[in-house]
DNA sequence: AAAATTTGCGTAATCAGTTACGTAATTGTT
DNA sequence: AACAATTACGTAACTGATTACGCAAATTTT
């Protein structure tokens, strides 16, 4: 238990990041420990594109709730190991779509597999603890969106 | 709802990380609403200079559990604001101790008024959820530092 | 007391994301 | 049809953190 942890409500901001790094990395090991060459950070594009199919640079931003440069970034890298490719809309001069190439489908279901099974084992840490962190996680993103931090700290300071 | 969200267990480390870039963002928000000249980042070191007097680099970095460059790096910072002071150690002349200046200590009340309204506001919105998500947490952060996340997924994969 | 190891710190390079800004294509307005 | 506004994307610069590495001082070993 270090200071931060100690601080409760005023550091929990700090516990989540650390905790979502130490998530991020166990990620690694794991595609590490079935050989196979992918990353944690390609996730939710890889995977949005295999559920969407096929998808412009801002669709995917707004529905994984990143930047769009971001999207680009990863796209960068996944273009370049070959997992996906992307082409120019025929109906919008603007627009690139991407889509998982031949290699990326041939990758899938190994990849599929090992999402389902840290899924499984994420479900099951999260379901055999007694306060269920999904449900408070869900709790507090509504919590937030109702309202901006800065106008909620407000009232609260009013009422105070 | 966004395609992460609805991934439950699979991306609940994406969604820690985005929570707790809102409630960072949120922090900056409040400072600047108290015409105060402080950012969130700083908060892990100030704070711990507040209750421990005098440290040096290695021993804040274990106690906040961050790297020391990071450390540095805000000490950087602080120093230039003239809110903390360094002076290489007496005793051990590779040792540089950080402690909070005449300025910083002015500004101190100030810091802990918010501190604690924050604190309150934030108590106020985990409390009057259903789950209390610093507990979840808690039990989440106890359940990973068990075991390694690859070692608890290779248990989990045998038993399957 | 000399040598080897460990510790404390600093710098550099890297990383994964962001914001800011520019450009071209499309859509809306008059 | 011309102009204005918006949208889609790309690039650049920045941010806040990390790991890798090196050096000097302290400590331990022999």
């Amino acid at each position: 238990m270090d200071l931060i942890s100690e601080l409760g409500a005023l550091a929990f901001g700090s516990r989540m990041k650390r905790m979502s790094e130490t998530i991020m990395r166990g990620g690694e090991d794991i595609y590490r420990f079935y050989g196979v060459d992918f990353q944690p950070k390609w996730f939710p594009l890889f995977y949005y594109l295999s559920q969407k199919g096929e998808a412009g640079i801002m669709e995917i931003a707004e529905g994984l709730n990143i930047s769009h440069p971001a999207v680009i970034q990863t796209a960068k890298e996944l273009e370049k190991k070959g997992f996906i490719i992307s082409k120019k809309s025929t109906d919008d001069a603007r627009k690139r779509n991407l889509k998982i190439s031949k290699k990326g489908k041939n990758l899938l279901p190994q990849l599929q597999k090992i999402w389902e099974e840290i899924k499984n084992m994420n479900a099951n840490i999260i379901e055999t603890r007694e306060h269920n962190i999904l449900e408070a996680l869900k709790e507090i993103e509504d919590a937030w969106s109702e309202k901006s931090y800065l106008e909620r700290f407000k009232e609260f300071h009013k009422i105070q």
